[in-house]
DNA sequence: AGAAGGACCAGTGGTCCGTA
DNA sequence: AGAAGGACCAGTGGTCCGTA
């Protein structure tokens, strides 16, 4: 039971290959690629001295057992299905099996998202937007597992995709291709998916063909959010919340600010001018630098 | 705007009269001492060399302001109503001024509880439960407060008395007899109190008779709860949130897992005693340490 | 250059334990 | 001894920036 932070960051070779289905299924083009060393360059980084040594860490007993290091006595997962149970032998949290730590291949990165049309499969090396919002389908199902658990055990229940929510997925369910950074990263951009399918939909079709990149396709789902929060007094927070497979998402900051912002701009407009115009939204966007 | 972390300890000389008012029309028996040193002992202690030096937090520029040091255009605080305005003019995020701060006299420890029958005003240097329970809802206002800051500036909004609030009772309106451990101590006889005031009542009347002293009566208040919870299945996250004065406060651990184990004991018993009994309660009770 | 994600950081929830 | 609360600590939300 020793836990390391450290091992977070390994990633077990067994439950790839499930997993692998799964990302077909939603279009992805990721590999595993065999690095030959255990731990990779990780473990050399360890920059400042302000980490508290494990050791001292460890001094003082702490009696409450995380979820991650649970009786195993939860069902597992089933969107990974079809038979491929990942096990869970006594050694799911941070200690690898002699045998699988030797066979283990390190994954790589991720492959970059590129924009792709409702339906359309990313070639080369590349991950396509259904993939995408897939992941987010995935982080789900791990928080209403997570949620059951606690339950069951009397713990506090998690209402959104919290650090817990991740930590499970990756290391005792082994989706190490899910990570916080991503996902906070491309919320709003599911968020529109959500809300506004065929708007999500035609902004899609509209960026792949004129060839933009990932990074300007998201900073377009902005605009049509704002205007949705629009409806809503540009309450965004009321928005997810309305929605229950947005609400367990923590609203964008950017996000909030934008909608906050339009809220501003708009109550400034002569009582003649209420609705929201086009160009009235280019303008309030235009003022939030590095959206 | 100097942010010292220490200065969440100052107390403010100028607030204290409004609060008396307020303390005493709950029956506290409160005093204010003039200690002659601005800052007391507490300056001195700082044992460990764990806390990071406040320049190198300060190197990294923070963008975001906190609502305690926000632009003063939230309407002032009603709670301690009746004209004594509690200002705010510049100094009131940390940095007292001269007067003031020459002037201040350092608050002493609260008063100790004693057990109370309800209106009864505690005498001879003690606060009574009257008053600890109106603590609770002056939070509650604070809260009220906070969100509406929140709301207005389009940060995201608190839904609990969470760091912030305590925060902003103690630096922003110098509620310093406000504190985070003494208010999560007794979240659970508040919740009695609001959930059952009858039941309340009485274990107070009983408690004072029996001359119990106040940790006595605060475990005796956990044990009417969780007969409360069995009757929502022992959720006692759900009765918290079903109670709007209740919903605001995070469920004491120690409250969580009374209920749960009752939930575990009961489903134990034969379905011919599916009723809870005094003497089962008393049975999971014990069992748990420490209470 | 564009993008993925390890790792950091300020401030959180929680409560211990030195204090009065 | 009983109790109040400063101060600490592990783990959080948030996202930067060294990396590929």
């Amino acid at each position: 039971d020793h836990h390391n932070a450290l091992d977070a960051l390994s990633q077990e070779g067994l439950s790839e290959e499930p997993v692998q289905l799964e990302r077909e299924a939603a279009g992805s083009g990721g590999e595993v690629v065999g690095r030959r060393d255990g731990k990779g360059k990780n473990q050399q980084r360890q920059t400042s001295g302000k980490k508290k040594d494990a050791s001292s860490t460890k001094s003082k007993k702490k009696k409450k057992k995380g979820i991650e290091e649970g009786d195993d006595n939860e069902e597992e997962v089933e969107v990974w299905g079809r038979g491929a149970s990942i096990e869970s032998d006594e050694d799911d949290d941070g200690e690898e099996s002699q045998s699988e730590q030797s066979s283990a291949a390190e994954r790589q990165r991720e492959h970059p998202f590129i924009v792709t049309e409702p339906g359309e499969v990313a070639r080369a090396k590349k991950n396509g937007l259904d993939y995408l919002f897939n992941l987010y389908e995935q982080c789900h199902e791990f928080l209403l597992q997570v949620q059951s658990v606690a339950k069951e055990r009397g713990d506090k229940c998690p209402t959104k995709v919290t650090n817990l929510v991740f930590r499970y997925a990756k290391k005792k369910v082994g989706a190490s291709y899910i990570n916080k950074p991503k996902m906070r990263h491309y919320v709003h951009c599911y968020a529109l998916h959500v809300l506004a399918e065929d708007a999500s939909n035609s902004l899609r079709r509209a960026f792949k063909e004129r060839g933009e990149n990932v990074g300007a396709w998201r900073l377009a789902c902005y605009q049509p959010l704002v205007a949705i929060s629009a409806t809503q007094s540009f309450d965004i927070d009321a928005v997810f919340n309305a929605h229950p497979r947005l609400s367990i998402w923590y609203v964008p900051t950017r996000l909030r600010q934008l909608c906050h912002l339009a809220r501003s701009s708009t109550s400034q407009l002569p009582p003649t001018a209420p609705r929201i115009t086009g160009s009235s939204n280019q303008r309030v966007s235009s003022t939030v630098h590095g959206v």
